[in-house]
DNA sequence: CAGGATCCTAAAAGATACTG
DNA sequence: CAGTATCTTTTAGGATCCTG
């Protein structure tokens, strides 16, 4: 069950597709920014959008994209607290990336079977 | 050392993006993916380009590609034998997305650190 | 040359329970 | 609400040796 993992291990950090691949590293990752796309989001309304993703997961998702710079957080104060996830200006890049994956998924899908 | 991983689990299978993400999943793959587009390889000739690859993943990789439908494989007959793995027309559709890979890491790398 | 077969390790992912 | 902490399971990847 589930989504796509792109993982990383430690790559040439400086080739453009190794960037690119590990800003969507990572199962559930292309489902997490598709929802960031569309507006800021909560933690629970990311997990209400994905309802097989464990809060682990999530987390580990999140901190990775925070930690690229692609996706900021901010937290309301007082209790309980609430929290805001929304792209970066650098998270917005990936748009073209995602649309891309899309866009290849239709045609290999359209493509008949062989050659 | 090393190189992307995109990995499988069981995805929507119909959703585009899972299965564009399917055929660039795993260690080495868009490397192996972009040594093709260049024309037919060998096993020791993608070997050879990818130094630091074991014989068993690029098996797994180039396997994956084939039951894809993405890359095929002609053997020479007699001995010793020889291979040729060549993308097919389905194979070829990838090439955009590769090139969204490149283009979108490259933006990514001249974004400046922050917001 | 082109793999197959094994075994082993290292990461991800998942389940569950708990906290500020 | 938004996570953290643990523990267990799963899976990918790597090393080594062997075969058609």
């Amino acid at each position: 069950m589930g989504h796509q993992t792109v993982t990383w291990d430690r790559p040439s950090a400086d080739c453009p597709v190794e960037v690119a691949l590990a800003a969507i590293s990572g199962r559930w990752a292309t489902l997490v920014l598709r929802d960031l796309t569309h507006g800021p989001r909560s933690f629970s309304d990311l997990r209400a959008g994905l309802p097989t993703l464990s809060a682990k997961v999530l987390t580990e998702r999140l901190d990775g994209l925070v930690a690229q710079g692609l996706v900021r957080c901010s937290r309301s104060p007082g209790f309980p607290v609430r929290t805001s996830y929304s792209l970066t200006s650098k998270g917005l890049l990936l748009r073209p990336l995602l649309e891309q994956l899309y866009r290849t998924g239709e045609a290999l899908l359209d493509e008949v079977p062989d050659h």
